[in-house]
DNA sequence: GTCTAGTTGATAATGGTTATCATTACCGGC
DNA sequence: GCCGGTAATGATAACCATTATCAACTAGAC
């Protein structure tokens, strides 16, 4: 094996991370959301309950899609992991960075497809605004809609 | 009857604006689609399928629920009404406003409640990522999750 | 090793949304 | 004013992501 490492997209941290949370919340381990937590790890981006599902199997991993869902939830109540709503119905999840590091995403309105993006100047704004709102803000969700680099040129 | 005038919190400029919008389309017109338009011109902020419903069966208007989601979907294809997902798996729809002027939302996690707020900063914010990304940006969502002053409290 | 309760996974149930299709009624032409 | 075609309606079935159910399994304490 050569000596370079491969930057992961979700940093290995977040993987520690979670499972250090899940163990201090009690309760036992489990191969099937041992397996689900692999694959949050490995993805750079939101993806369904489903696409999760499929790629566990893909890799020979016989879990039940209600495993999936369910460590979902459970990682979603601990704030571990980021629920990402495109529009479309299906609900995308991806890692939440323990530091609050994070990412929005542009929905290409006509093929569907999900880039993400970051803006300082957006956050600013955002943190700026709970300060001005009679609302505890703990999150947000942020959106662009519009057309991808590939369905302009189509 | 007296000379006041009820501020509607959506313009009846809206009103005019979709009707003249679909007649521009071609097609007929229907007492359906109608009661549903005259449903969102009233509304101050988004509402559900059902929620639109409700308000026409309760002054005895007979619509079909699909004539209301049929519509919603022919609205937003024009762009005369935007989609808000608050992430309950309820699509909700309030007035586009032919300037462009709009608005965001707070959404409770804990009693699912919504308000609406608006800012400047933020939109700016929003502008400037456009011209920095390979995205055509036609449009954007921006939700804020927390709690609500009756949550906080409670 | 045994026991117990957390976890699993196949499957049924749920619920918002969409598709179906026979019926209705808008509207241009006469 | 009456047709005729056809867009639109509305009751209902189908769809599909998600959630609930429950018997079987198993991690882990004793
Ligand atoms: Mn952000
Ligand atoms: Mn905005
Ligand atoms: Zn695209
Ligand atoms: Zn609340």
């Amino acid at each position: 094996m050569a000596a370079h490492t491969h930057d992961h997209p979700t940093p290995g941290a977040w993987s520690a991370h979670a499972t250090e949370a899940l163990a201090r919340r009690g309760g036992r381990r489990s191969t099937a959301r041992d397996a689900v937590l692999g694959a949050l790890a490995a993805q750079d981006c939101c993806a369904s309950a489903q696409e999760i599902h499929d790629r566990l199997r893909g890799q020979g991993n016989r879990v039940g899609i209600a495993s999936v869902y369910r460590t979902l939830e459970l990682l979603h109540e601990h704030g571990l992991v980021t629920r990402v709503d495109t529009g479309d119905g299906v609900a995308r999840f991806e890692p939440a960075l323990p530091g609050g590091e994070h990412h929005h995403h542009a929905v290409c309105t006509r093929c569907g497809s999900v880039e993400a993006f970051a803006d300082d100047a957006l956050e600013a704004a955002i943190h700026a605004i709970g300060d001005r709102v009679d609302f505890e803000v703990t999150g947000h969700d942020v959106a662009l809609r519009g057309r991808c680099r590939a369905c302009r040129a189509a």
